[in-house]
DNA sequence: ACCTGAACACCGTTCAAGT
DNA sequence: ACCTGAACACCGTTCAAGT
């Protein structure tokens, strides 16, 4: 009687940290920040709960190699892959690498873009770049934008400001958005017509204490994202020229 | 025999959503976000759990009306109280307010470092805000931010995207200080030194891969929040002032 | 109407024991 | 070296039962 060892079969490899991250990604993606759980994990690696401690330091660990596959996988690797467990995620698309000759504001709105709709199809990432501001993912953010920035002629002595300035309106941006698609998914409803809700709150607001908001909650309803993201973008970009070269 | 009802005595109100947003605050000031527990607010309130869902939805209905008590007293009040449960908190000093007659830009700074300096004092409400975009403290400081955008003279069909940028940005920068905070209180380090271990592990960073990432990582130890925050608003400033008018 | 506190259905993490 | 899975010390929330 012949007995397969569980380990060892046809493709599947054993447990490894890659494979650990893999899973954990494909249930953020499916679930949501609450359907990362080890018990969740160890079910779909049929394996159990302390096994994957084998790996992985705690849960903080696994989110952040989680978030850092997601950006590295986006963002134009600087020369060559920085870490061991990098190429988890194939690229999507190398819109940011081809942007390489263009000028540094393009570049760094391409940077900016790369982050907010690698957040958007895992809003997951939001919260997990927010809530690790110094973890190898930021890092990765700051110096794609950092070297735009020298690229862009800004003084010695106003680079970190004008860099601290981007990479927290983006994140920023980012961490707001996932929690706009957290709380949709939360109540079981599409983005959309949650925001709409929103702004159904916003026009009924006290027009004594609230005339700017209630005035504002129509264009809630028919605002772009991305547009508006962008134009925060714009105006940074704008601010560090004026001040800074 | 005397026997003392528990709950009428010297001084001591009876349960109510005030009193148990109170100890939420207190719970959460003094031992982070992790510190407010549905147990530990029970012990503090000398009831039971289940008792405090008479008067309070869920936890994140407690987040937010803690969150609310603290932006309502640090905000100048657009006019009155809108809500009933607003003071729980006395207002530390009217330092907004007493902006309302200087130029818009001077009051949109006082805004935001009103915001700044809150969240500074109470990290736990940087992840509350970044946890409820819609919710009504987030309601309170756009509309701030707004009525000085208007008074700005930015133009109506641009000052959506003017608030958005703002409001995005401060709350952007609290809520990763919060996560900077709550990271170093996890590791029982103070702030300061925090950043300092982050900076070491920067300047230690691959010279060909990470070049400017090491080469700002001296700029990230001396570095004052404050300061930094105020040119990011000044940045979008300029850029919606240049862009907008 | 308001409160009690046990019970339910979960968590992350640890650890003796196995192979 | 790597994995197992029960156990520990928690959570938020519910709900029958009390006053």
């Amino acid at each position: 009687m012949i007995k397969n060892t569980r380990r060892v079969q046809r493709g599947e490899a054993s447990l490894s940290r890659e494979r650990i991250i893999e899973a954990a990604i494909a249930l953020l993606d499916g679930a949501g920040e609450s359907g990362l759980t080890f018990r969740a994990l160890a079910e779909r690696l049929a394996t159990g709960a302390g096994a994957i401690y084998y790996h992985v330091d705690n849960k903080t660990d696994l989110l952040n190699a989680a978030a850092d596959a997601i950006v590295a996988a986006v963002l134009p690797a600087p020369a060559a892959p920085a870490t061991g467990d990098a190429p988890v995620v194939t690229a999507p698309d190398a819109s940011v690498a081809a942007a390489a000759d263009a000028s540094p504001q393009t570049a760094v709105r391409a940077i900016a873009l790369a982050v907010f709709d690698a957040i958007d199809g895992h809003p997951w990432l939001g919260s997990a770049l927010m809530q690790a501001p110094s973890a190898l993912p930021m890092v990765r953010i700051l110096e794609s934008l950092g070297q735009q920035i020298r690229a862009l002629g800004v003084a010695e002595s106003a680079q970190w400001q004008a860099v601290s300035a981007l990479l927290h309106y983006i994140i920023g941006v980012a961490g707001q958005n996932a929690a706009n698609a957290q709380t949709a998914r939360a109540r079981n409803a599409v983005r959309d017509d949650f925001l709409g809700a929103v702004a159904d709150g916003w026009a009924q607001l006290d027009a004594v204490h609230f005339p700017f908001t209630r005035g504002i909650a129509a264009r809630l309803r028919v605002h772009d994202d991305r547009a508006d993201f962008l134009a925060g973008v714009d105006y940074i970009l704008t601010g560090v020229s004026t001040a800074g070269l």
